[in-house]
DNA sequence: CGTTACCTTGAATCTCCTCAATACACGTGG
DNA sequence: CCACGTGTATTGAGGAGATTCAAGGTAACG
């Protein structure tokens, strides 16, 4: 609030040093593209931790891309039940339901302090029209997204408790070192127990249970907020597990 | 095999006359998207009940548009576990994620025959480069199976055997409505117990007794493959169903 | 008229849920 | 610095919902 004698950071990222193009999984930018992208971006938003960054039903004017942090996306259903859809990571496109529909049909929470790149979405049309490259992308982000919840479909119909756990875990290992924010085999994950349960379908005291059956195996370790995977191979068989990011992923 | 007498029917619809097109939940086509999807078109092919229209795992060359008839998109997992993502009828389209990304991530098999427009998946980008409007489409299409995934899951995570039933039950109503297959509210529907069972992750045994106890309400009949629906309004409370499509549906 | 696929039902079992209580970590204010 | 509140994690006990196993029943088809 009071002025501050020390100096501010820049409060915007100049798209050209953008750290998500520096990741080996997006693919480069041509420069039409890179000033496009530029000049679609109206600002950076920074949501706090616990906050809703978009909410169900609501018709947001904007598109986000995630530069830091992390989110969760879900539903709520009726008795305070919710579904955690996937969570959200630095690259990621919150928002595409309310532009291509007339409202989101999930909500996105910040988990940590979350940096948002802002388009807006009136804009869309032009990106479509003028940029195919970009358009291109956003249909494979779409399908992505698409493939991810069919995975996370498959997991909560068809594998146990256990099974499920190893492979939640799996999944955002492999997604989180993509986004360049897995350090070996470590990983600062913000995500409660009751989180994962709603996201897996599962209650939080079944899940606690579970993944105490699973530290115990030794296999991973996951004290506060910190995971270690200690033996992926055997996690994988347990999970059935198979990556499901096979292509280097467009940028917006 | 033998020739007949009698003229066989026109093995090719052309597009400016497709059924597809007189559905009011179609978009209208611009003269010259018309005529490029019509050069896109490669043919037309009818996939026999039973038979597996695209393969997990396989690169397939064509993308699909269904014409006429069902399909159910799965995976597969160990143990014959078998978990139904979403069943395809007229209008939707197949084979998408082989073309964004080297392979496909689900199966789709034929539940009735089933009339296929053929397009080879080379000339997607001529569609993105030239037709934003198509492009467009794409995107809205991959958006809205993502929708439709996220409610099944949502289904699947938190919904009572109970709910799940009366949701998918509306769920596949609502779709063969606006693809002009439900007459009132009767609808023939391709679809075993079993594939209700692996759409919601529940056994088969576990199916049978709840759709009786649904059954029971007078709510719904289902006898053979004719399911009547004579009270949705009940149906939809136990379900906590919202009808997904809001828009008005693109057409490739 | 027998084969096959699908549907139905009962019984025993187990996974996972709810309820309930406690423990732990962290931040806030006295 | 300690007491207190809040959110998260942990653990036990009992019960409900869903699973598996097993056995018929029914309709369609060649």
């Amino acid at each position: 609030m009071a002025s501050r004698s020390e100096a501010r950071p820049p409060s915007v990222t100049p798209c050209e040093s953008c750290p998500l193009r520096q990741l080996s999984s997006f693919r480069p930018f041509e420069a039409e593209e890179l000033a496009f992208v530029k000049s679609l971006k109206s600002g950076e938003l920074v949501a706090e931790a616990g906050t809703t960054i978009l909410l169900d039903g609501s018709n947001s004017p904007h598109l986000f891309t995630v530069l830091s942090g992390w989110a969760v996306r879900y539903k709520l259903l009726a008795e305070g039940r919710r579904q955690v859809l996937n969570f959200s990571m630095p690259g990621d496109l919150l928002g595409l339901q309310a532009s291509l529909f007339k409202e989101m049909q999930h909500s996105v929470d910040a988990l940590t302090d979350v940096r948002l790149c802002v388009f807006p979405r009136q804009r869309i049309w032009e990106l479509f029209k003028n940029y195919p490259g970009l358009a291109f992308d956003m249909t494979w982000l779409a399908s992505r997204e698409e493939s991810i919840l069919a995975e996370h479909l498959a997991s909560v119909g068809q594998r146990s408790a256990y099974g499920r756990i190893a492979y939640m875990i799996l999944h955002l290992f492999d997604r989180a070192r993509r986004s360049g924010l897995a350090r070996g085999n470590k990983l600062t994950l913000p995500v409660t127990q009751q989180d994962l349960a709603d996201a897996m379908g599962l209650s939080i005291v079944h899940t606690n249970k579970t993944l105490k059956r699973l530290r115990a195996t030794g296999w991973i370790t996951w004290t506060r907020q910190d995971l270690t995977v200690r033996d992926e191979s055997r996690l994988r068989d347990l999970a059935e597990y198979e990556s499901v990011d096979k292509a280097p992923r467009p940028f917006i």
